[in-house]
This record gives structure tokens, C-alpha cells and sequence, in this order.
RNA sequence: GCCCAGUUGGCGGAAUUGGUAGACGCGCUGGUCUCAAACACCAGUAGGAAACUGUGCCGGUUCGACUCCGGCACUGGGUACCA
């Protein structure tokens, strides 16, 4: 017997686990380096190949610089607050904690068998009192924080407090205008929402219906929720939200000193949506009021033909005059019943009506008419724009449709076409800004507005506050009571506010979230006061979102267990953050934007000493899936009339399922009577069924063909495109009859496609089968061997052959076979003699790539460089101790089960994990001479070893003097010799 | 539409600063072992009989281009009436 890794993989995580190997310490003499993956959600499907992808990558990295000597964190937990289990529960009644608790102990011992160095002992779990308690801490502090403009930081309220006092500011209420100290407490309350980091307003909100919760913007993709698919509205609602645009410049300017991948960077930037331009006003004709736009382009003011602004604009009835008021109220209901799936579907049908009412333009006094339209969004900028036909798209459209009149204003376009948006050419038809390029133009407009006092300068951001509450059960409860409507925060000693009991998981009769249906939770005040009478006040019924939790987890790592701080201080001064971080993509612009502005907020309050979360990022590629498909034969029926009849007969001949192999595809469109299945049994079945129907066909003048339709098959029961056909029928109970025609040699064919690896597209391969079959050590290096880890690539099972192969031929390297063949294994067999200098060669070329390849993130390769490493001490029959020790090292971080068992054997009494990574001697990697490539015209030709101390010259020379040199010239004489020392010898004929 | 990434054998992929295109592995073909199969081992494997041709397509720079520049196509991802 060989190389046993199902023992060995065992023994070995268990001494791990018992000898807590991994545990960081959080005082330590060695630098220290903080690896985090992104946690996983817990389903309840399970880990697939695709999960570990990252995680190994990570643990690679992690024990590499373990081998380098450093104090490495590398920590795990769950995300465990989310709306799967919430459903499950909704469904089944089932706590989501238990669900919950079932998900995460599966998760863990499908991780536990791939081997990782992950320090358990530090695990967190969002769903967790003790961690949701201070995700309630921190909202606290963000309640209790406005952002200073001047400080450009956040800071407690007292000092905003303090401002309003020391300036005596005034506050409207309702028509007469208060000090601070003046107003009311409901009206003190009012005033600083407006301020707080977290606070409660009322918002358009996207609103999921069959969720029965709001949405983040980031949450909502194409209109519907990210989760589940379900269509989103708009609605106006009270909710909780976080003011993270106060944050927006330094997001932004931020990106620049971290190494993130450029793409994540970008989609921040775009996320974010910085424009600069400038407000303007537009006073209406006949009125007092004013209409505010905001323009990146006030250059082309004199190009303006009329002003749209949003349906939901506030001066729209004020406006609207009473002949066209009934088209506009009409308008404004057609716009508010179209959901955002809807407008974004048909982004090109153009939609508006015309309020009657104009302005004057600001510097000719002519007038412009006012129209609306939903082109024009409420909730940027300020719901109003200035419409530039002949410059603007949007504005193009909406004036070629209803005929509104296209200015030039800006040479260069052929305006009977399109618009001309680029921002070049010279202004015309623009009175003081003609013949100016755009950009003079620009700054020249700005200056005269501001002269003329019509507006200023200004930024605006795509960026939205995140809308915080959710209306669910499963979820951080926010710790605020009511009292007398007014919002206030639990004391910090009262947290944390645990999540209650409910009867059921559903909002209540009234609309309200489940929360609601908690009996007896009320908040009762610790100290005396009016809350302590009675019933006590009612706590918010929201929760929090799924990314609360997630956007300060990496801090709590570095402290697990700390009862009396979110971190200590000395926790976060030893770790500071995440020097590398490892996760998908797809959290760009969620979990990536909100863990970096609570960072900001923490580290504003003197909380944290870092401003950013982490130094490097890097996004693993997605692994897909390679789904299998059986194609099923129906049966279509175009029938004149009679539907009901129609249907019977394709019934009838559907009775059965029919399933065609792939390549018997010439089949398919074959029309009724007119086919030869070349296949007895099916030729027989669609007789008989036929024949049933017949009668009805001929009377229906029926015309039926065959069209097929694709169907996912387990891919478990599917080996190289073959159906295991017994195993198929077995599957599931309507394919037990079904007749499959199979290829002439009796096979059937199943087609495929590289999708998303999900389980309800039967492609989900699980690593559990893969360490069962082949070991944790040879699934790791085939995960990493697939490809560059942040490219995505389907998986394919069958490569793993080859790694499994490399790990066998490794063992061998420290062994004799047996010379008795039967019972004994190889004898373990390592020779203390000095290592030859080729054998040294091979030994110190690979720890340099090793090197640059962990330390370049290039895991594929280094794959290959150890196969080609024991490819070729295995030639060289090398089993010196000296060789052999340091590749086990070298080898450790990527396949640690099989080091560590060889390490063992080599005499070492404690774990590989904290030897010493070997240095890369350049002294064995010194060449004497090269075989240079010798080419004419940059073809090569053929090779020709010269010592490396030979000059240039003298190379030109020895190869010009060569045989086939002159073969290749054919006589010629060459132009110019090109000689690269070390590289190549390049003839120019 | 805009932004980002990518396109190399039958497949996954490799190629340092512009310097031997196809490393390594899978698959396939042939062979050895075996009664046979599997495993294992050995040899071959970009195309072409060859001259030659080949890194998505067209063009450029260069002694020399997968690599640099200009244009285009396609694939994947992100984002979208953002004024």
C-alpha cells in the first residue's frame, strides 16, 4: 500500500485542533500579518468546490508567512443573520437559529476536512448576542454622531448642540423661527435627525412586496431584490437609514492608497458618482418661485429648450396652470404606478406632459416652457433639470417626441441626427461664451452665474444614504424605543437588546414587521422615570440588514471574546487591519463600500488607528458549474380551433417521457408520420399512441411536430457525457418509465453548458466527494492548479487525476519500494549524504518561484513548478536529506497534511507550520553557458551553446562562422547581427 | 450606452523587461505489464506530406510582438434615463 491520506489527513487535523497549531497570539515579538476571507452566509446547501477556492489561496498565503515568521491571524466565522433561513422558518416554523445552528455545524466540518490553519478559537457569528451587541454599540455611536463639515470628521452630537447654541442658530417651525433651547424636545429631536449618522426620516424607499421589507440600493439589481429575484417599488416610508454620503469624498479619494484590483476600485468610483457642475436657477414667469437644476454643463445654457423636472417634483401643482392640470394629475398617477422594473425595461419609450407653466431664461428672459417627465428622477440632484436637446441624449429624445424645439450650441454634431454630447468643439449661438472651447466655456458660465447670483458651483454624488431598517425578523433588532414618538437609544449598559420570541415569522395584521408580534417586549428604563410607568415604550420593529454585521468583523477577530469593548485598544493597535483580503466580486459595492465607511466612523471617533479595513483586496474568480441536459422529445400541436382538443392529443402522446440523446438531435423538428425513430421501442410507443389520437387529428387537421427541450440532470449521475441510465431512472420517479433513445451503441448522450454552480441546476459538485476520494492535500492543489485565482473557470473533475498523481510521486521521493511486494509498505527512506549540485539546481530554482509565485498570487503555477520539481529530482533519483527537508517546506502551505506526515518521518517531534521557510541560493543557480536560440529575421533556426564569458563580439563571430549560418544566408550577406547575452543571437538578412 | 476584465492546441492553462509560443496537467494515440481490464510505466501529441503557417480580426512600431501603439469583433462581469 502507498501514500494512505485518509489516515494521514485525519491524524493530522486532529493534532492540529488538539494542539491549537493556528492560535495567534496578540502580543508578539514577530511582525505581525492579518489574512481574512470573507465569511460565508451558512445555507443550507452546503459548501460546493467553488466556496474553498478562496479559502485555500488565503491559507496558502497564511502559511506561507507563518513559514516566514510572522504572527498570523487568519480567522473564520458566519454571516449568519440572512433571509434563507428567515423563509425556511417562514415555511417549516423552524427557529432560524436552530436552522441556523444545523447550517453552520455542517459548514464546519466540510471545512474542517480540507484542512485550513484557521484559528477557531476566534470565530465569530453575526447572530450571536455577544457580537450583535456591539453591531447595537456601534449603531449607537452612530446615532449619537453628526459629520462636522469643518473637521471633515464625524463627531458626537454635544459639539452640533453646542454649535446651534454658541451661533444661536433659528429653526423654522411652522411659521415662527425658534432658538435651539426654544424648541420643544420632540422639535430638539427633529432638528438633529437631520444631523445623526443614523436617523430616521421618511424616504423613498425600495419597497419588495413579496419580501414584505425595504431594500438598499445595493441590494436591488435590474428592479428586483438581489435575493430571491422579487420585483422592488418605490415607496415612501419612515426608515432608519445611515448618512453614509457625508462619507462620499473620502470613499472616493481614499481608493487611491489601497491595493485593491482596479476594477473594484472603479466600480466604487462609478458607485460613489462624484459630478461636479453647478446650480442654477430659473425663476418663473409670473411667480415668486424658482426653479433649481443642477448641470455638469453650463456651457450650453444658451442651448436650453425647456426645463423637465420629476413627477414627484414639489412645485408641480403649484405650478401646473388650470388647463393642463387634469393631463398632469393624470400623468403623475401613470408615473407613480409604473414600478422601476417597468421604466428601466422600456428606458426608450419617452413619456411626459407639458404643466402650462414656463420660466425665464436667466440671461436672454425669453420663455422656456416647464415639463415633466419621468426621465427626470426625483432623487438626484434636485429633481429638476435644464433640458439641452441638441447636447444631451435624453433630452434629444424627449424633444424630437414632442417637437420641442434643438438649439447648437456647440459646434461639430449633425444635429438632424443625434445629439452631440462629447464635450469638444467651440460654443456658438451662446452671446458672451462664443467661440470658446467646451471647457473655457464651462469655468467662463460658472463665473457669470455666480456674478449674477443664479447659483454656484457645486458636487453632486450618485451615492444615496443606506436605508438601514428592514422589516424582518432574522436580524440584528436596532436598539431604539419610542418615547412619546421620539426616537431614543438604549443605554450602553442595556445591550444587548436580544432579538425576542415570536409565534410567527410573518409581519403582523397590520403591516407591522414581525418584531411586532413579540408579546410583552416593551422597553422599561432602568432608572425611574414617565417610561417606567405603564407598559413601557415600544421599541423599533425593524431589524438591521444583512451587512450591519459584516461591516466591522474583521475588527472583531483580532478580540473575540472581549465582554467590555467592540476591540480593546490593544488588540487593534497590535492588528491595525487586514493586510490581505480575500473574497468575491460581487461584494463591491455592498459589503466592500460599507465596511470601509464604518472603518472611517470608528477610526473619526478615536476608536480604531486605521481609516481603511484592508491593504490588499483580492477578488477569487467564480468557479462554474458544467451542467448536464437530456433533452426531452414534446410533442407540439398546432391545432385549428379546438384548444381543449389540441391539448388532449399532445397529452396523450406525452403520457410517457421521451429523452433523446444528444447527438440524435437530427430528430428533432421531425413532423407527425413522417419520421423513422430508427429506435423499435419508441417507433412502437408513438404508433400506438398515435394511432389513440388519430381520429382527432385527422378532425382537427391537426399538424403535430417534435421539438425538444433541454433538462437538467443531476451531474453526479453523468460521467463524461455518458447517463448512468439506471441511476437516471432511480433519480426521480417521472423518469422511471421514460423511454431514452440512445446513441447505436447504446449510450445516451447528454449535452452540457458551463453555468453558476447552483443546486438547482444539478451541477453542484461538493469537496466532501473530492476529499473522500482523493485527499484534502490534492484537492487544494487542483483548485489552485485549475487557473489565476481571479479568473473565473469551470470546474472539471476529471483533471484532478494529475495532482493526485504529482502527490504520490512526492511520497515516493522519500521512499524505497518494498522488496517484499505484499504486505509491506514503502519503506521510508532519506540519505544524509550531501546533495549533488544538480540536484541543488533544482532544489533552489524552485524556492525562488515558489517564492515569486506565492508572493505574486500566481497559486496555479506554482503548482506546476513542484510537479516539474519532483519530476526531476525523481529523475536524478535524489533522496538526500538536504533536498528533501526543505521541499517539504516549500510544499507545506499548499499541501500541509502530506508535509507535515513527512516532516514527522524526517525526525522532527514538532508541527511543519513554524519551520523555517528556506532561502533561495543564487550561487547554485549560476550558468556557465547558454544554448542560445540562433535566429534569421526572428525566425529560430536551430541552437548553439556559447560559454557566457564569451563576448558579444566573439558569439557574432563563432556564429557567423558556423555551418548553418551559411546554410540559412544562402549566400546572402547579412545585414545586421544582433547578439542579446543570455537571450538570443538574431540575424538580419 | 458607459466602465472593467478577458480572447493562446481537443480542454484547463504557461511564457521574467519586447527575445526559443504552447511549460505543467487533463484528454487522446501507440507501446510495456496482464488471461483480460483497471492501475502503473514508457513514447508521441498546435496545424501541415513538406516548404511553411500559427497567440480573436485589421493595421503600425521594432532586428525581433502573445507582450507596445491605433482601430475593430466577440465573451464574461459591473453599472445605467445621475442631467
Amino acid at each position: 500500500m502507498e501514500y494512505n491520506f485518509r489516515e494521514v489527513e485525519k491524524n493530522w487535523q486532529d493534532y492540529w485542533a488538539k494542539n491549537k497549531t493556528f492560535a495567534a497570539k496578540n502580543d508578539s515579538d514577530k511582525p505581525k500579518y492579518y489574512v481574512l476571507d470573507m465569511f460565508p452566509y451558512p445555507s443550507g446547501a452546503g459548501l460546493h468546490v467553488g466556496h474553498p477556492l478562496g479559502y485555500i489561496a488565503s491559507d496558502i498565503f497564511a502559511r506561507y508567512k507563518r513559514l516566514k515568521g510572522f504572527n498570523v491571524l487568519h480567522p473564520m466565522g458566519y454571516d449568519s443573520f440572512g433571509l434563507p433561513a428567515e423563509q425556511y422558518a417562514i415555511q417549516t416554523g423552524q427557529h432560524p437559529e436552530i436552522t441556523t445552528k444545523t447550517n453552520i455545524a455542517r459548514y464546519r466540518e466540510q471545512l474542517d476536512k480540507i484542512g485550513f490553519s484557521f484559528d477557531w478559537d476566534r470565530e465569530v457569528r453575526t447572530s450571536n448576542p455577544d457580537y450583535y451587541k456591539w453591531t447595537q454599540w456601534i449603531f449607537i455611536q452612530l446615532f449619537n454622531s453628526w459629520y462636522n463639515p469643518e473637521t471633515n470628521k464625524a463627531e458626537n452630537i454635544s459639539t452640533l448642540i453646542e454649535k446651534f447654541k454658541v451661533q444661536s442658530s433659528k429653526f423654522k417651525v411652522g411659521s415662527a423661527e425658534k432658538k435651539y433651547e426654544e424648541l420643544s424636545e420632540k422639535e430638539q429631536s427633529d432638528v438633529l435627525l437631520e444631523y445623526r449618522l443614523a436617523y430616521l426620516s421618511n424616504t423613498m424607499v425600495n419597497w419588495c412586496p413579496q419580501l414584505g421589507t425595504v431594500l438598499a440600493n445595493e441590494e436591488v439589481k435590474d428592479g428586483v431584490s438581489e435575493r430571491g429575484g422579487y420585483p422592488v417599488e418605490r415607496k415612501l416610508m419612515k426608515q432608519w437609514s445611515l448618512r453614509i454620503t457625508a462619507y462620499a469624498d473620502r470613499l472616493l479619494n481614499d481608493l487611491e492608497g489601497i491595493d485593491w484590483t482596479e476594477s473594484i476600485k472603479e466600480a466604487q468610483r462609478n458607485w460613489i458618482g462624484k459630478s461636479e457642475g453647478t446650480s442654477l436657477t430659473f425663476k418663473v414667469e409670473n411667480s415668486d418661485d424658482v426653479i433649481e437644476v443642477f448641470t455638469t454643463r453650463p456651457d450650453t445654457i444658451f442651448g436650453v429648450s425647456f426645463v423637465t423636472l420629476a413627477p414627484e417634483h414639489e412645485l408641480v401643482s403649484k405650478l401646473t396652470t388650470p388647463e393642463q392640470k387634469n393631463a398632469v394629475d393624470e400623468y403623475i398617477t401613470f408615473a407613480k404606478n409604473r414600478s422601476e422594473r417597468e421604466r428601466m425595461a422600456d428606458v426608450k419609450k419617452i413619456t411626459g406632459v407639458f404643466t402650462g407653466a414656463y420660466v425665464l431664461h436667466p440671461f436672454t428672459g425669453k420663455q422656456i416652457p416647464i415639463w415633466l417627465g419621468d426621465y427626470v428622477l426625483a432623487g438626484y440632484g434636485t429633481g429638476a433639470i435644464m433640458a439641452v436637446p441638441g447636447h444631451d441624449s435624453r433630452d434629444y429624445a424627449f424633444a424630437k417626441h414632442f417637437e420641442l424645439p434643438i438649439i447648437e450650441v456647440v459646434a461639430g454634431g449633425d444635429l438632424s441626427k443625434e445629439s452631440y454630447d462629447a464635450k469638444e468643439g467651440k460654443l456658438i449661438n451662446s452671446d458672451f461664451l462664443n467661440g470658446l472651447e467646451v471647457k473655457a466655456a464651462v469655468k467662463k458660465a460658472i463665473e457669470k452665474i455666480e456674478e449674477k447670483g443664479l447659483g454656484k458651483g457645486k458636487t453632486n454624488f450618485r451615492l444615496r444614504d443606506a436605508i438601514f431598517g428592514r422589516q424582518r425578523y432574522w436580524g440584528e433588532p436596532i436598539p431604539v424605543y419610542y418615547e412619546n414618538g421620539i426616537p431614543k437609544v438604549l443605554a450602553e449598559n442595556e445591550l444587548p437588546l436580544i432579538l425576542p420570541e415570536v409565534d410567527k415569522y410573518l409581519p403582523t395584521e397590520t403591516g407591522e414587521p414581525p418584531l411586532a408580534r413579540a408579546t410583552g417586549w416593551k422597553y422599561k428604563k432602568h432608572t425611574p422615570g414617565p417610561s417606567q410607568e405603564g407598559n413601557g415604550c415600544e421599541y423599533e420593529y425593524s431589524t438591521m440588514p444583512g451587512w450591519a454585521g459584516s461591516s466591522w468583523y474583521f475588527l472583531r477577530y483580532m478580540d473575540a471574546h472581549n465582554s467590555t469593548e467592540f476591540v480593546s485598544k490593544k488588540a487593534v493597535d497590535y492588528w491595525q487591519n487586514v493586510d490581505l483580503y480575500i473574497g468575491g466580486a460581487e461584494h463591491a459595492t455592498g459589503h466592500l463600500l460599507y465596511v470601509r465607511f464604518w472603518t472611517k466612523f470608528l477610526n473619526d471617533l478615536g476608536l480604531i488607528p486605521v481609516t481603511e479595513p484592508a491593504k490588499k483586496l483580492i477578488n477569487q474568480g467564480m468557479i462554474q458549474g458544467v451542467s448536464s441536459f437530456v433533452y426531452r422529445l414534446v410533442p407540439v400541436i398546432e391545432a385549428k380551433g379546438d384548444r381543449d382538443k389540441g391539448d388532449k392529443i399532445s397529452n396523450a402522446l406525452r403520457e410517457n417521457l421521451i429523452l433523446v440523446s444528444k447527438n440524435r438531435s437530427e430528430l428533432f423538428n421531425t413532423g407527425y408520420g413522417d419520421y423513422d425513430w430508427k429506435d423499435e421501442e419508441l417507433n412502437k410507443y408513438l404508433t400506438e399512441k398515435e394511432a389513440k389520437v388519430r381520429k382527432e387529428i385527422d378532425e382537427l387537421e391537426a399538424k403535430i411536430t417534435y421539438m425538444y427541450s433541454a433538462l437538467h440532470v443531476d451531474v453526479n449521475i453523468v460521467s463524461n457525457n455518458i447517463l448512468d441510465q439506471n441511476a437516471f431512472r432511480n433519480w426521480r420517479e417521472e423518469y422511471k418509465n421514460a423511454i431514452l433513445l440512445t446513441e447505436e451503441n447504446g449510450d445516451y448522450i447528454c449535452g452540457n453548458a458551463v453555468e453558476k454552480m447552483s443546486k438547482s441546476l444539478w451541477n453542484v459538485v461538493s469537496p466532501d466527494l473530492m476529499v473522500e476520494q482523493y485527499g484534502a492535500d490534492a484537492l487544494r492543489l487542483y483548485e489552485m492548479f485549475l487557473g489565476p485565482l481571479e479568473l473565473s473557470k469551470p470546474w472539471n473533475t476529471n483533471g484532478i487525476t494529475g495532482v493526485s498523481n504529482f502527490i504520490r510521486k512526492l511520497w515516493r521521493l522519500y521512499h524505497i519500494p518494498s522488496t517484499n511486494n505484499e504486505q509491506q509498505t514503502p519503506n521510508f527512506s532519506v540519505s544524509d549524504e550531501p546533495a549533488v549540485k544538480p540536484e541543488l539546481k533544482v532544489l533552489h530554482k524552485t524556492i525562488k518561484k515558489i517564492i515569486s509565485d506565492i508572493e505574486g498570487f500566481s497559486f496555479n503555477t506554482s503548482v506546476s513548478n513542484f510537479m516539474i520539481c519532483v519530476n526531476e529530482l525523481t529523475e536524478l533519483k535524489c533522496n538526500k536529506r538536504e533536498i528533501l527537508e526543505p521541499l517539504a517546506i516549500i510544499i507545506a502551505p499548499y499541501a500541509p497534511h502530506i508535509a507535515e506526515e513527512l516532516w514527522s518521518k524526517l525526525g522532527h517531534s514538532e508541527s511543519i507550520t513554524y519551520a523555517a521557510f528556506p532561502e533561495c541560493k543564487e550561487e547554485y543557480l549560476v550558468e556557465s553557458a547558454f544554448n542560445y536560440p540562433v535566429s534569421f529575421n526572428g525566425k529560430t533556426r536551430f541552437f548553439q551553446e556559447y560559454d557566457l564569458s564569451l563576448s558579444k563580439e566573439a558569439i557574432e563571430k563563432e556564429v557567423l562562422a558556423l555551418e548553418q549560418t551559411q546554410k540559412y544566408l544562402e549566400g546572402k550577406t547579412p545585414k545586421k547581427i544582433i547578439v542579446v547575452h543570455n537571450k538570443i543571437v538574431n540575424i538580419v538578412v
